[in-house]
DNA sequence: ATCTGTGAACTCGTTCACAGCT
DNA sequence: AGCTGTGAACGAGTTCACAGAT
């Protein structure tokens, strides 16, 4: 199979919690014109994105919601749950913290570092704060592959390399530089200024019709 | 000319923070696979992005930190400033807003606005606090273009309607659902779930080697 | 009649590769 | 020799359009 890329998991991402929302307001099955109406897509995209995680529906029901969110959960998610660590616990970081926690039980942050004495040794948002000396150790103990860096861009760097020291594959990086690493780790930044920047250039001009993605 | 697209856009605010740093460190002059290195990106692709706004190096020197510098910043500011309102003070407004206090004067929050009595009529990290049924008014008052919501998903919608109604032209959405506007509203989506749950997905794949840039 | 699945066509962003400059 | 500017080639991702199913 063809390796499935970037942009169509994020569109699944997408499509599974649009489906959760028709599963509670009771919709037994979906049509890919529909899906893709409230995903803001094509139709064609839809099906593409649902061929590739190898589910099929059928001309007289389109998708059976049930199935297709359970073909997509096992998907994206590891049936044993990931553990996923925060670094950083100024505004942003439990701000991070405040809104996954408990939300998503195979998909938890079950850690959290911090250099300010103050803000560690204790919990928050039901997550543990550690100081960030242990966090080699921390990682590694709870095998955790993903790290969420929230620490001021100045220190991203460092924090970005001990993490791969320790053995996370993944970051989901806030702080506004580009980090540097070797490229079996991969890296997402969420850079809130230059989205902002964005949307500040579109707004002045912008008059005629243009869309956008996720991330 | 033939319109710069989203990605050049969201490139060009990474090299103006690039410079900055270079200029910071003393650099007089820049070339193409430099900043690409800086950027994680290819040295054509530099060249290409510059050459979109208009400015020219020269084989010599490559390219002037202080004219490129200026030449990004007149491209992408608002010579008069833009203002900017945020709606919603929970944990990720609020950070959002520490964030960018003080920070660009070109591009400042002027006016926040919640739901919750208690927020409100206050000054938080610089910013004056509104009830959110004086949002309309404010907003045509100050002549802001671009909004940031931050209230939880069920509210997006609503307020998206009233920032599209009350002039808005573009919003930077942190809520987790897709925003249904008229599509001269330009709109830039930071779904933190999504990007989370794609890190977690290369996290675990992902022997091999991606890329990847904001979004 | 209206849907899915999919090869083929197309779009648009990226990279190649080289002429021209110093 | 080493850079920029750029036409041309390339390629990933998207859409078209239709065969096949019901």
């Amino acid at each position: 199979m063809p390796a499935i890329s970037d942009k169509t998991i994020g569109r699944l991402s997408l499509y599974q919690r649009l489906l959760y929302r028709l599963k509670n307001e009771g919709a037994a099955n979906v049509y890919s014109h529909q899906l893709a109406a409230l995903a803001h897509g094509s139709s064609a995209q839809v099906r593409r994105d649902i061929m590739a995680i190898g589910y099929s529906g059928t001309p007289a029901r389109g998708y059976e919601v049930d199935e297709l969110l359970e073909s997509i959960s096992s998907f994206l998610e590891d049936p044993h749950g990931q553990e996923v660590v925060l670094v950083g616990l100024g505004n942003l970081g439990r701000a991070i913290l405040a809104y996954f926690s408990g939300r998503r039980p195979r998909l938890s942050i079950s850690a959290a570092f911090d250099l300010d004495p103050t803000r560690v040794n204790r919990v928050i948002h039901g997550c543990r704060c550690y100081p960030v000396d242990q966090l080699a150790e921390i990682v590694r103990e709870k095998r955790a592959l993903v790290g969420i860096i929230c620490v001021p861009a100045l220190q991203a760097q460092k924090v970005a390399n001990d993490l791969a020291a320790a053995g996370i594959r993944g970051i989901l990086n806030f702080a506004p530089v580009r980090l540097h690493l070797t490229d079996d780790i991969y890296v997402e930044d969420l850079d809130v200024t230059t989205a902002l920047e964005k949307v500040a250039y579109f707004a002045r001009r912008e008059n005629s019709k243009l869309k956008e993605v996720d991330k």
